[in-house]
DNA sequence: GAACATATTTAGAATAGTTCTAAAGATATA
DNA sequence: TATATCTTTAGAACTATTCTAAATATGTTC
């Protein structure tokens, strides 16, 4: 499911989006994009701390901020936790969360229909679904 | 919309719900029940503060968990803030967040039809939509 | 590549929202 | 009234995140 970048690849990504490519950032942005899934700050910075000579918190929360602004991540704030979870699919989509694990899983936006009833003054610029449940083995 | 309570409505609600009817529990729950519109703690406590001898920060943090815990109440946290929203609403129910006002409104469980096509190992306990947009005067 | 400007990283302090602690006060029960 | 149980409280503690300001790295110009 996740992609596989080469540290070119990724300096490329953050180029164009305007980010300079350091090391700390090329290496949370392998964890991020090719790695985690829907991953929170303290996350990638335990991965980073494991991963990498040495690298601050500052650092992490900088460039999970970078990113999200760059527009290569977005910042979820889900009802289970209040810890920010970072989800590198940059589409509109829903989620489902399996309170037994956990997990977070991307629903794509073409599998799920939403229609309302709302009264004309309601202008809608976007529509989130949550589901929560388990998902059997 | 907001219901109206006397006192000793809001007394009996309490009790019925295993809640010692505390002084300041009653006019928190005056102020939740039929007055504010899906408030944070701080605004709870801002009211409260303004509207009683005394109280701490504490005893309205206490209240609203035990609100919730007892069932009167909903917490709920969304995308746009890290504050717990409390709700009085305690339905099934969605919610379309105005971000030009920052008010969020309810929006009845049976306006809304979510249709999905997820595999069959996702079962579902809740659904829960947010629209996100502005609402015109 | 030296000199300079700009951007990034860092440790640690600060902040925001909430919970915890433990002592004092209130309420219910006998 | 005595006693047990709950609730309230001030302030400390905690968690997630941001800020500060100094050190380091990177990019740019000659
Ligand atoms: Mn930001
Ligand atoms: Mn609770
Ligand atoms: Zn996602
Ligand atoms: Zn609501």
């Amino acid at each position: 499911m996740k992609i596989s970048l080469t540290p070119q690849e990724i300096e490329k990504r953050l180029m164009d989006a305007g980010v300079q490519p350091t090391l700390q950032r090329i290496a949370i942005c392998r964890y991020v994009l090719c790695e985690a899934d829907h991953p929170t700050a303290e996350q990638v910075k335990d991965w980073a701390q494991q991963n990498l000579d040495k690298i601050s918190q500052a650092t992490v929360y900088n460039t999970m901020n970078a990113l999200v602004d760059a527009g290569l991540l977005r910042a979820l704030r889900l009802p289970h936790t209040e810890k920010v979870i970072y989800d590198d699919n940059i589409e509109d989509h829903h989620h489902f969360f399996d309170e037994e694990t956990g997990r977070l899983y991307d629903l794509p936006e073409e599998q799920i229909d939403v229609r309302s009833k709302l009264p004309k003054k309601f202008k809608t610029n976007r529509v989130e679904v949550l589901f929560t449940g388990k998902v059997e083995d």
